[in-house]
DNA sequence: ACCTGAACACCGTTCAAGT
DNA sequence: ACCTGAACACCGTTCAAGT
């Protein structure tokens, strides 16, 4: 006889992610997230189809966290400046969850919610078809690669580290190969990665209100 | 007595970038790589301290095929374009192997090479302390952001499927809800990747371009 | 100093059985 | 239709032993 299906999508999602805060990618498995659920391990079963779908629950669980904002401003770039701020934010709530959401292949509509959303703003500035594909991309990309690079680029802060222990941990690299990358770990220590983000996103839409600039100019000249 | 360790590094590099190339991250555990090697699997550990080493042997094999560019043209912005370039051109060869290059903390010396070559350019266009961590932020978020978006944003092109498929697989999609995606959809379809790679960059560029010119003008004023 | 097999505690998943 | 335990083929790693 048909029964109600034991556990819903969003208890499964908001276990998983718990489980992923808490201990890390390594701390989801089957096994860990049927013990959360008070279950065995084959129940997860009726419910997802393999392991690689719990990590689809994790994702969906961060986006769907996001808070979107009231868009619609006058300038274009204020809307894909608070979209582009509010994605960045809901990913980066969830570091262990990172590399899940920029590694799964899932068409979630959590994730096609935020792909629309950036592309809104940037089709408003008058881009389409190739030129629109091309904005995207680039905002996609430095969004999500930010987000990562605050955990595992060159810079990082690693877990716990003072200001100083950064400082010294690059002092001890050889002098006359790295001398830019020492430079800047004093103004890591010091930065915050809010500051940097906007910092980088101003570079980026700069880029793109020039680029818009210009397609509208050859659009005048072609008149 | 001492004796010679059994494999060099490189050794181990070379055959561990191969399983990952061929088998997927997957493919890549301490037993295979040691069959790959001919030898069982505890050997490994008179090599490495942590199966997590072996992601390291696959960071350094991938970065440490990159070629990277002679530099030092009469315009910084021409060394950033061909440093970023050679960067992700040597990420993107290995496909398999981007999760891992985004995610390991290794301070290896292919990954802060990478870092110093793109800081150069960047001092070069005047900046220093934190507006040269702030560029060189975004120029890795939007190098690594780019390559791993190819493999797994919301506009990926499935392994093996033909632009016909991208177009109908966006189709289905609700039209009310997401029509910019549907819309990109085809520009996706005919896009490669260099071309929207060399886009985005550009756009990048001119906002660094800009930020500098502005910098130099402040500098003026307060003489 | 370096190599190696047996053994242990995990893991995802198949299977067969339950309601 | 959904739930579940036993069992299997893996995995990283400890330990104890070899040269």
């Amino acid at each position: 006889m048909a029964r109600p299906a034991k556990f819903s999508r969003e208890r499964l999602q908001l276990a998983a992610l718990k489980l992923v805060d808490r201990d890390g990618l390594g701390g989801l498995t089957m096994r860990s997230l049927a013990a959360e659920l008070g279950t065995g391990a084959m129940t997860l079963y009726n419910h997802v189809a393999h392991r690689e779908d719990l990590e689809v629950l994790v994702v969906e669980a961060v986006l769907g966290e996001a808070k979107w904002p009231r868009v619609a401003h006058d300038d274009w770039r204020d809307d894909l400046r608070a979209v582009a701020t509010s994605g960045w934010r809901a990913v980066r709530a969830h570091p262990h969850a990172i590399p899940l959401i920029l590694t799964r292949r899932s068409q979630s509509p959590a994730m096609l919610e935020l792909a629309e959303r950036l592309l809104a703003p940037l089709a408003r500035s008058g881009r389409s078809g190739q030129a629109l594909l091309d904005s995207f991309r680039a905002v996609t990309a430095f969004v999500m690669g930010f987000a990562q690079a605050e955990l595992a680029g060159p810079l990082t802060t690693q877990a716990g580290e003072t200001p100083r222990a950064i400082i010294r941990r690059f002092r001890r690299l050889p002098k006359d190969r790295y001398p830019h990358l020492i430079e800047i770990a004093g103004a890591a220590s010091k930065s915050r990665a809010e500051r940097e983000f906007h910092a980088g996103l101003e570079m980026l839409l700069h880029g793109l209100a020039s680029k818009q600039v210009r397609a509208k100019e050859r659009g005048a000249e072609n008149r």
